[in-house]
DNA sequence: TAACGATGTGTTAGCGTTGTCATTAAAAGA
DNA sequence: TCTTTTAATGACAACGCTAACACATCGTTA
């Protein structure tokens, strides 16, 4: 007895063995098919489908193979709108014949490193991220070990890296504007992980919008608990300038914020009209039905995953781009204005 | 010159050379350490330092090392409710230094098939699936080729292998008996991929409740889009056995339902009072609040994921069981019977 | 002092695949 | 008939890593 693996997986050799040829000429067909003669084709086909062969990536990988896998690294795969994402870049993937490896970061940094580093190791064709946090050197990381990665949801300013974003601070400018032409004197911006990027640019869209109008600007940083913002709204609703709006930076302050207004006694929109960053499934069932910025979840994600594709594929190396889509403002009932 | 290669990432070799030693030297250190002497510990790990070394996974996987990395396949990870799985597996995974490897079947049993075929060809230790069909087949396909699977949220019944799920059935029942407790004579069952087989023990749970207390029937098998649904309703509204309730099997049959009746004027609950499978995010923030059959998602995410690890490192050859987990009946307002 | 184990290190081989080059057989042209 | 081209296949090495063994050193113990 020569071959003594017992629960191994059948390899090209036993293939080759089987159908009486080298396992070269197994390798060939495999990949394409080409010089291989019909007859022996097939005679190696019935090896396959008989021994239920299966590639070994790794050992494909290890070839320097091309490796037809990419990475996605999101802050968190609970959140829907992350969630869509990920199904967004898996599908466009798959139609490349891309294999999709999908993790979270739980919004911390280390984890972040961390799967960027298994991700590095695993030896991804390239990668797609999502940063968590607002250091450049993870992405450094990446590009120093000549991997293409592309940004998108979110990007870090000042790096040469591909991306794909919405235009944050032009969106809630038009937003916030909404609001000042609906007469709204005071209006709350509320914020949430506002170190990010993104986020400050969505605030300071704001900020820009009632400058401009000569009104002054309301903002709390940093939505956390339900009960931290119910406290803050009953500050606010009793100070000088009580608010009569509110802007929501994205769909995490939306929430609290609804959820903190409803047993305070503060409707909406009577008492106070509301636009919130980012739509979501349930927006239409709420009462009110939320008026939102809507971001182009799928568009962003399926762009972002083609930017990498075709930097793959094409090896372009062309110098990095920055993709920049607009949203739209999906006027429902919160902001007081439809009927 | 003997080494040309210019764009590779550094290899163990290249770190032995500069630290003077043998690259099998370096490949222990690398895992764990032992029989090392630290003087020529620190120099090897000062060269790692200098040439950004990462361990090639693929060299490891060939060399039959324990891969590390065990796959997830959901069937949509745009739905909030596998978003969460994904999350929470991913976090145990990690935690025994796992990578998972997290893929999107789209609902579809062909792209199940090729995902379960990549997960073997890159030689998962083992795989976690929410299978998206009723056919055996592609868990067979997983065991045959020595992978060890385990099953949740949803089971194939007549099949050898590790499953977590919710105990649909009753569940559902209870969900059921409330209704009927409240005074309900006429009960709906509002039905969504009812080829599943929790799904089907989930409208057994109903169909036994009313049975028993000599009420009609009355189940809409497939609820598709909100006019399907809404002009089913009418229907209904307008038949002999009015409907006062309604049980829906998942999130998805109970959004369609709420979407559905809001435009007809049908008031929740005071025409219609409404239990739902499964709880998501916003179900407090509607107007009523939902009221829900919880399922325990991260506990059975991560009992999942558990007994995958446990039968990779423990290498435990004990027979398969099913955990079945308990549900909870979170009483809000849609069901007519709180404040 | 010799024999022994413990410790640190190197040598060799091979995991499954494919690129490179060599080889054979058949077809085409001279 | 003898080259020359083309197609089909094979032999061999190498990708980066580690298991298994081999080999030096040491300090201990009989």
């Amino acid at each position: 007895m020569k071959k003594s693996k017992v629960n191994d997986e059948p390899t090209l050799d036993d293939v080759a063995r089987m159908a009486g040829v080298s396992s070269i000429t197994v390798s060939r067909l495999v990949n394409g098919g080409t010089r291989v003669r019909p007859e022996t084709a097939k005679k190696i086909r019935a090896a396959i489908a008989r021994l239920g062969y299966k590639p070994n990536e790794a050992a494909r990988i290890l070839k320097g193979q091309p490796a037809k896998i990419i990475g996605l690294i999101v802050p968190d795969l609970a959140d829907s709108f992350y969630g869509a994402c990920a199904q967004a870049v898996h599908e466009v993937a798959r139609s490349r014949s891309y294999m999709t490896v999908v993790v979270g970061s739980e919004c911390k940094a280390d984890v972040e490193s961390l799967e960027i580093e298994m991700m590095i190791r695993r030896r991804v064709a390239g990668l797609l991220l999502i940063p968590t946090g607002v250091d450049k050197t993870p992405i450094q990381v990446i590009q120093k070990a000549g991997i293409p990665v592309v940004c998108f949801d979110r990007t870090l300013p000042g790096l040469e890296v591909d991306s794909v974003v919405v235009n944050n601070r032009d969106s809630s400018y038009e937003a916030a504007k909404h609001l000042i032409e609906h007469g709204h004197k005071n209006i709350l911006c509320l914020g949430n992980q506002s170190n990010l990027y993104p986020i400050r640019l969505r605030i300071q869209g704001y900020e820009d919008a009632v400058r401009e109008a000569g009104l002054p600007s309301i903002v709390v940083e940093q939505a956390e608990t339900v009960d931290a913002v119910g406290a803050e709204l009953v500050r606010l609703m009793q100070s000088k300038h009580r608010p009569t709006a509110a802007f929501c930076v994205n769909n995490v302050a939306s929430q609290l914020l609804l959820e903190a207004a409803a047993p305070r006694r503060y409707q909406i929109p009577k008492h106070l009209a509301v636009i919130g960053f980012d739509d979501f499934k349930m927006a239409t069932l709420l009462k009110p039905r939320l008026t939102v910025v809507r971001q182009p979840v799928v568009e962003m994600s399926r762009r972002a995953a083609s930017i990498l594709l075709d930097r793959l594929t094409l090896s372009s190396h062309s110098t990095t781009a920055t993709v920049i889509l607009s949203t739209e403002l999906v006027i429902r009932e919160s902001c007081g204005c439809a009927p």
